[in-house]
DNA sequence: ATGTATGTGTTGACATATCAACACGAAGAT
DNA sequence: ATCTTCGTGTTGATATGTCAACACATACAT
């Protein structure tokens, strides 16, 4: 893919424009840059879903994902889950570890490496799974509500490039 | 707005198909879902932004965004601040107490309301403002490398409106 | 055998940004 | 005047998820 060139600074911008309400220098916009919307709405999105998690079955949006990562694939490690679902492996083992004391995963060792763990869920695990999942799809729906198919590939598709950049931009 | 009809369960759904490294059971995808990427993207954009901003220029991203806010609006309170970004009023107030006490912002009651507070930069607030926009410029650049304005545009419009359904779904 | 490089999972530190609670001022109703 | 409601800004608590550091196992090179 080739460089595109510098986006003009004005997409980013608020300058005065004889309105009442000018900045007193040129600053940037805080609500029109996909860059600060998301870090937005990716922060309301967490804690409301650790919320409502928390409030219905009593944990946080991170250990349902680590529920849904060890039904997506049994037996994975630590830093199988960290490359999987792009969550650092610090956060992942401690989600793991919370879960387990509850009692919804478990561990053993694997693959003749003393130090790697391989993690599943319990069958009460399971359960838990399989009694949040409808909810969590709820709530897909309802986020993306207004939103056509061909809306939310596209946003998707966005959002993977933006990640893309993210990424390399470091 | 109508109402669409709700999405089908599939598109945030993992199933089996046979491969090899199937779920154990359906589950939700963490990958391919726009509520997932977000939160994702969300994290990395304001660890990074931190991490840049920290190591250049000795504040953090909440801090910047301050310093934006009082070039954009001088003078404004800390619920006005709030309303203005869409940050919570607890976060303004201790970013503002920040700025104050490394002299890069004042405050003083104003509109006949004793709570009340107008807050500005200080001269030396306002010389890092301007040192740090160029920088925050770049970023936003690097960050959209390969969109072209369309896409901002259409992108930008796309979040507006999941970030009105998050609002709206809690 | 020894040394170097890489990988494993755990633990520490911490910025962010939210919700909740609070004390108290101000406005409106009685 | 008193009471109720709403608004102001501060403070507390906390889940998330990152980067960094660490002890130590494993693999590879000499």
């Amino acid at each position: 893919m080739s460089k595109t060139p510098p986006l003009s600074d004005e997409m980013f911008l608020v300058t005065a424009d004889g309105s009442p309400d000018d900045p007193a220098a040129p600053t940037l916009s805080l609500r029109n840059s996909p860059v600060v919307l998301v870090t937005f709405a990716g922060n309301r999105l967490t804690r409301e879903a650790t919320r409502a998690y928390q409030a219905e079955f009593g944990i946080g949006v991170m250990d349902w994902r680590m529920l849904v990562m060890m039904t997506r694939s049994p037996g994975c490690s630590v830093a199988q889950a960290a490359r999987l679902t792009g969550i650092d492996k610090a956060a992942v083992s401690r989600s793991l570890h919370r879960l387990e004391s509850n009692g919804l995963a478990q561990s053993q060792a694997s693959g003749g490496d003393e130090r790697r763990k391989s993690w599943r869920l319990t069958p009460q695990g399971q359960d838990l799974h399989s009694q949040i999942l409808p909810r969590a799809l709820e709530r897909q729906n309802a986020l993306l509500q207004g939103f056509s198919e061909d809306e939310i590939t596209q946003f998707t598709a966005y959002l993977q490039r933006f990640l893309g950049n993210i990424e390399t931009s470091d």
